[in-house]
DNA sequence: GAGTGGATTTCGCAT
DNA sequence: ATGCGAAGTCCACTC
């Protein structure tokens, strides 16, 4: 026979409480896992694998139920200190502060939030279930040349996609209409020289083992122009590519597996 | 004669508002600049440099006094959603729906929101100008090699920093106890092939306008294995630095200047 | 505004 | 665990 048991209020919201009164919420809540927000004055000490030092002020200080730590100042998208999920909690009162400390195994880190003053103390547990998705990454452009290879230009016949080479792995790779080797490095952005110099560690390492000449092609929106001329004095090219068209033309097909976009054996 | 007015409540908290409530306090603080904290049920869309779309879920959404956007999910370091810094918002009702929308100018950007439930609102201005202050950044280690050549090894005498070659710019540069230039990557972390590509350019770079031979040391905590593989074939050497120490030997010295500790004269 | 490189990057994936 | 590369990376800094 089941036990009907009271059920807790979800949202718990708490106006200026005491240090010792948010202490309890605290405590109860990280052991019921639920998520910890809090509005209030504080300072904070970090040590890992940098270390800092935060002097007091009002600050939005965020645990999530998986164990991450925001701390989050009047401004800027990036928190001032945090901690990624996994991290265990300690709290303790102590000379009329409230402490909260973050403690991280791999690589051991801490983070120490000592609160003075707390003005919004809430805790909760979100229901979220609801499906990300994204579209016009790079695997989307991968799939955009697989599925239609004029993309990049005329002939192009793609071969394997992730092939693996001495020094990692490369993104597309065929052969053009004249049956010459072509290796295709995708960016989702403007690239820079580092992608150059990627590419271009891709074709020497492909040359050595393959013993024959490869072309190196970067498929990206747009390329900086300093990069261009390290592009072409490798002698290597671009092709201009839409992230965005390209992840409309592989939505149509999303149901599609990469493996079934080839349609060439291997030369 | 000074006319006191009436002072707003720095910290306003509502709980489980009406839409129509949420919305006028949410366009108050806009008005007022005033932080905007909400945890709520919400479906979001993005559009911009690429684009996303989040079914329905409880969330927490910040908008600060800067423009800048997060939406949290309940679990994870990163907001699933946001903008940085410089949006300016709308909002309206919209078939039981509330909406928030963030538009960012360049790159031309928005992220909607929307709500069909607000579980706690909370706008407020926070007041912080607390001091943040970090150690053992890669900055940190060029300070203490500079200010302690010996890091690198017995005898070397550092001549630049941050010298500007063909491809970017040298993070050290020196000669050794024997006389022959030395160019010195630093890295505050466990180093890759990445960082080991990118001295070998320099190396590459400076070796053609200099015309003469110069050593490669990769000065970082740790190296990968491969990296390590590559950079020996490259003919470079790896100098294992502790970020730590070199942060903490630096903190002696905060009050001086880079350019202080240089000793040496150009060659 | 473009271009470059760092970051307590985080995250995911493969070895 | 280590290693590697992407990310709507963001950010500071230079040109």
């Amino acid at each position: 026979m089941a036990i009907l048991l009271p059920v807790k209020r979800a949202f718990l919201i708490y106006e200026s409480p005491s240090l010792n009164e948010a202490l309890s919420r605290i405590e109860e809540a990280f052991v019921e896992q639920r998520t910890v927000l809090i509005v209030g004055r504080c300072w904070v000490e970090y040590r890992g694998r940098a270390s800092s030092k935060l002097k007091p002020g009002e600050r939005i200080v965020i645990v999530k139920e998986d164990g991450s730590l925001l701390v989050h100042r009047c401004r800027g998208y990036e928190p001032v200190n945090w901690q990624p999920p996994g991290c265990f909690f300690k709290t303790h009162m102590n000379d009329n502060s409230l402490t909260v400390k973050a403690i991280r195994r791999s690589p051991r880190e801490t983070v120490i939030i000592y609160f003075d003053q707390i003005y919004l103390l809430s805790t909760f547990k979100l229901i979220d279930e609801g499906e990300f998705s994204i579209y016009a990454s790079e695997e989307d452009i991968q799939k955009a040349i697989l599925l239609n290879p004029s993309i990049i230009e005329d002939g192009f016949t793609p071969i394997e996609y992730e092939k693996k080479v001495e020094s990692g792995f490369v993104d597309v790779y065929g052969v053009d209409k004249e049956g010459r080797m072509v290796v295709i490095e995708i960016k989702r952005r403007t690239v820079g020289k580092d992608a150059v110099l990627q590419l271009a560690r891709y074709i020497e390492s492909i040359k050595t083992s393959a013993g024959r000449e490869v072309r190196g092609i970067l498929a990206a929106p747009q390329i900086s122009g300093e990069a261009r001329d390290l592009l072409t004095s490798l002698g290597l090219s671009f092709k201009r590519v839409d992230p965005k068209k390209c992840s409309e033309m592989f939505r149509k097909v999303k149901d599609k597996k990469i493996s079934d976009f080839l349609q060439a054996e291997e030369v």
